[in-house]
DNA sequence: TGCGCGTATGTCAATATTGACATACAATTC
DNA sequence: GAATTGTATGTCAATATTGACATACGCGCA
């Protein structure tokens, strides 16, 4: 999960470009994030949910238990990718991927 | 005229290779790369359906116009990351996005 | 015909993401 | 308190993804 751009230039009291673009790039980036913390919940959720360790979601989709642990932690060199393909190995079903996908 | 899973898999440009292959395909692979095409069929329909053109779009997400025509073309180069921003940034809602799955 | 506009394709250096590994921490059980 | 089990954190070489650029294609129009 990228650091809140947003949080960090407000709290330097920055201004970026203009009003509007820098609002609306924030935007975003703010839905995208939501997007990303919402699925990751998902995630962990799931992987309980089956009474799974880190460990077994990570041999269910061929990564490593460090990397589980980085997805719920929300870890900025996790990609939107490794994330839902954690959800799909841990066993979530459509119907919950959407859910996540809504929840936001 | 519902097309075919494969057909709509090569079509996208994923590395598929031979029926053999697709067969070999895991079931959570397939899921993702569903997943993947439903999205990127919601970024062309946003954007059409605001008259941006790709350009336009690029513009919005700060990439660039080849990228988004490998985005809507399915390119392997493209991450889900990408899909999501693209589809954000072409003004699509929650709801448009909660859409593209029940679609699929 | 040539011209503008939107889109597609190939390339590539820069950057981001990956699995793997080592190691530390927390809770549980003996 | 030591072993076991599950989770967290830092590192890094290998790989994947990126924007940018050049260029080609299709199409409507003057």
């Amino acid at each position: 999960m990228k650091t809140g751009k947003l949080e960090r230039l407000q709290a330097a009291g920055w201004k970026v470009g203009s009003a509007e673009d820098f609002l609306q790039l924030s935007e975003e980036e703010a839905r995208l994030v939501a997007l990303k913390l919402s699925l990751i919940s998902a995630v962990k959720k799931s992987r309980i949910k089956r009474k799974l360790s880190q460990i077994d979601l990570a041999q269910r989709m061929k990564s490593s238990q460090s990397r589980i642990a980085k997805i719920e932690a929300g870890d900025p060199s996790v990609s939107l990718d490794l994330i839902v393909r954690a959800l799909i190995a841990s066993g979530a079903t459509t119907r919950d991927i959407q859910a996540a996908f809504t929840a936001n």
